[in-house]
DNA sequence: TTGCCATACCTCGCCTCGCGAGGTATTATG
DNA sequence: CATAATACCTCGCGAGGCGAGGTATGGCAA
């Protein structure tokens, strides 16, 4: 996995997960890279940063809950900002990907 | 047009187009321009840099050709490695596209 | 009890690279 | 003669993935 391609859908891939329902940062780790069959490897110290950023962009909301184990977690859920930039990345990732696929489809 | 969306796909894109056959810089701007229906919006500052990187990673080749006009150009050819990281390029980008539609279809 | 692994959070610094801005030179147009 | 288009180029800023490192807790096995 290039660490562009990675770099250029980790917002959406994240909103869109915590779209679905609230996740803590290490749940989300797992969940993608168990998702996408191993084309993504998200590292911690990819993740963690962005979580951060995407809350201070309001588009995602997190708080802390005490699990039944005791740990401490942080939740994250989309807010409404949040949905209409996933809506919008969404929209720019179709008109991308049907571009580039025009463009590459003779050599894939 | 987002810069990490572009960051992404700019290699594969190139070696795409001078796979067809032997362009020059400037034409390679346009022609992106033109083909991508207004998606891609390359700007010089990005594809020079670029052509001399893949050119020194031995992907592509220039020379420099006097035209009818007498300006000079230089037309870059893919090189037998830079189609083999094409189809890799190709590969990874059929891989995860197909990964990014899967998490984002509901919101598209 | 003592390790050790998994869970769960975090930061720091390196490195890469798009691109805005700026530059040079030539040819075509009006 | 001025302006636009062609055609090449570089510099510096800023953003962000990630390798590496850190902290703390829970559970399980020896």
């Amino acid at each position: 996995m290039e660490r562009d391609l990675l770099r250029a859908v980790i917002d959406p891939i994240i909103l869109s997960l915590v779209a679905e329902r609230p996740l803590h940062g290490y749940q989300i780790v797992k969940e993608v890279n168990d998702r996408s069959n191993g084309v993504f490897r998200f590292k911690e110290g990819t993740l963690y940063p962005c979580l951060h950023r995407l809350e201070a962009a309001g588009w995602i909301e997190g708080r802390w809950e005490v699990a039944d184990t005791g740990r401490t977690r942080r939740y994250y859920e989309i807010t409404k900002k949040g949905r209409k930039v996933l809506n919008e990345e969404a929209g720019q990732w179709k008109a991308l990907s049907t571009a580039v696929n025009a463009l590459l489809l003779s050599h894939v």
